[in-house]
DNA sequence: AGGAACATGACAACATATTGTCAATATGTT
DNA sequence: AACATATTGACAATATGTTGTCATGTTCCT
């Protein structure tokens, strides 16, 4: 069967919407345990992996998603003591983000108990296809936004 | 920078998050013509391209969503038209869904419209991050879903 | 300085997706 | 036939995500 690179192109886009659905799942089986869900994992994990502090709109970039999605994930993180905002010199409103102590202890257990996941997850691909596929999805997010 | 491929792997979660999204503002981009959204769309091609009538919940097994959102976007495309209902002599409850004249032509409009924005898509790849993206992806799916 | 353009947080409306539950319907076993 | 089990559609609650809008704050240009 010889498909066409728009065929296989349209197939993918189609997998990337159910294994997302997917991953979704599992993050939040994964974090249920500590109160969280896949969605605000994602945020934690944002800001406990910054190089540098972050605001709202600068996590909201960093994940790809919405800032009022992201202010609103941020909110429920503050709410459940996760989180807190420090100000920032630069701006009056634009709060830095940071994890709590609680929030740190938090996003480390989950750091470990995502590593087994992550490396059985690993195990179901050869090592050219995750090289391979992390190329393609980072040339995927460039494309579409325009880099 | 030598990398695990739990690292790898983790990456290549964090990028399917945000592309899924992207690619997601895409369809409703390309659907929005024709009073239509990236959800209803996959939907609407899951039955169109099926090779059997499709009931609600295996529509929902198609995409890989659960039967309750499937069952919500069904009704809506029926709303607008675009689908029916037929009797399914194999189960009273279970209707049979198909699409409506109407259904059709947005169908093969929309096809159309989506064959140069992919080959455009798969130009940003080579054509081995293509069929190894499909490979890993097939695979990932098939993974979480336990085959 | 002053004013235009842009970025940000706040709030709201809506679409989408998951989970849970219930009754109706099939299916499979004895 | 009768019962247990699983599937299905229907309905509800909740979380998540997008878009739109507004007021505030920042930046840039002249």
């Amino acid at each position: 069967m010889n498909e066409s690179p728009e065929d296989i192109f349209t197939k993918i886009v189609l997998e990337i919407f159910k294994v997302s659905g997917m991953l979704n799942t599992e993050g939040d089986m994964m974090a249920e345990e500590f109160g969280l869900s896949s969605a605000r994992w994602k945020v934690l994990g944002a800001i406990a992996q910054a190089e540098q502090l972050l605001t709202v709109s600068e996590i909201a970039r960093t994940v790809g998603q919405s800032r009022q999605a992201t202010q609103r994930l941020v909110d429920a993180l503050k709410k459940a003591s996760l989180i807190c905002f420090i100000s920032n010199p630069k701006h009056k409103r634009a709060k830095f983000v940071v994890l709590t102590k609680y929030g740190e202890q938090v996003f480390w257990k989950l750091w470990h108990k995502q590593l087994p996941w992550a490396a059985s997850g690993a195990e179901a691909l050869t090592t050219a296809e995750l090289l391979t596929t992390f190329s393609a999805m980072k040339k995927l997010s460039g494309y579409f936004s325009g880099n």
